[in-house]
DNA sequence: TTTTTCGTACGAAATTTTTCCTACCTTTGA
DNA sequence: TCAAAGGTAGGAAAAATTTCGTACGAAAAA
């Protein structure tokens, strides 16, 4: 097992969603969020899916109690940093601005939104 | 074979990158290019995923001449905005001002890149 | 106590994606 | 002409990912 930054899969990156959104979950729980918000799938298969996830260090799992307890193994933002950055290196040479002239170029993102932006630039000069 | 919307897996992704930088090109070229730049890759396998990319539809083949040609199907812009909106949705329940804080926020994104982006965002007003 | 419910473990199948071997055709150049 | 180089086609294996059946233990309810 590579212990390289690895990144997760797509059914994986599902589940960390629901543990970044819900908190620290049982299984039952996740499984739940995923049939309601995503699409049906078994228990099973979800169980084994933390499981791996567990063996390869990307949630830790709580065994004190017989439930167990899921949690992400690193920060929500570390993680989602990291998938943002290779998302812009390989989709847009690493340029930070070209993405985000995409993201508000040929999309009709809210004015709200771009204010928001606006005043967050702002904060960072200061 | 689902004809929906179909995401290019990661290959398939590197692929099409080659061809959006360099233009409609032979199975030849993007295998040296794949080799240069990415990884050690067997021609006959980037042969295979070009051909399976051809089926899907993600990218046309002209075979009028010997050495067929491949082209994105679609325009470059067209399939990135769809991956970004997609990386939107699913990473930040699709607020694009939570993307670009994250991309500012913690990277040490170039003063110049900052700029860009305030130019732009300028002339969206206008 | 006994049964039912709810949990984990785990093998294995199914599916998807990736890789490569090999056959065979066309072009080129010796 | 004919061998070498370089092209496509396609099957099949390998690898990675996803799904599920089933065994079995613990807890809760009857």
């Amino acid at each position: 097992m590579k212990n390289e930054r690895m990144e997760p899969t797509k059914s994986e990156l599902e589940i960390l969603q629901v543990l970044w959104e819900h908190g620290p979950s049982t299984v039952r729980f996740v499984n739940d969020k995923l049939n309601e918000e995503k699409r049906a799938v078994q228990y099973s298969s979800t169980l084994k899916l933390m499981q791996i996830m567990a063996e390869k260090g990307i949630v830790i799992r709580d065994e004190s109690s017989m439930k167990h307890i899921y949690s992400p193994a690193e920060p929500e933002d570390k993680t989602k940093s990291a998938l943002l950055e290779r998302f812009v290196d390989s989709m847009y040479r690493g340029s930070a601005s070209s993405l985000v002239m995409q993201l508000f170029g040929n999309k009709n993102t809210s004015a709200e939104e771009l204010s928001e932006i606006k005043d967050f630039l702002k904060k960072l000069d200061q």
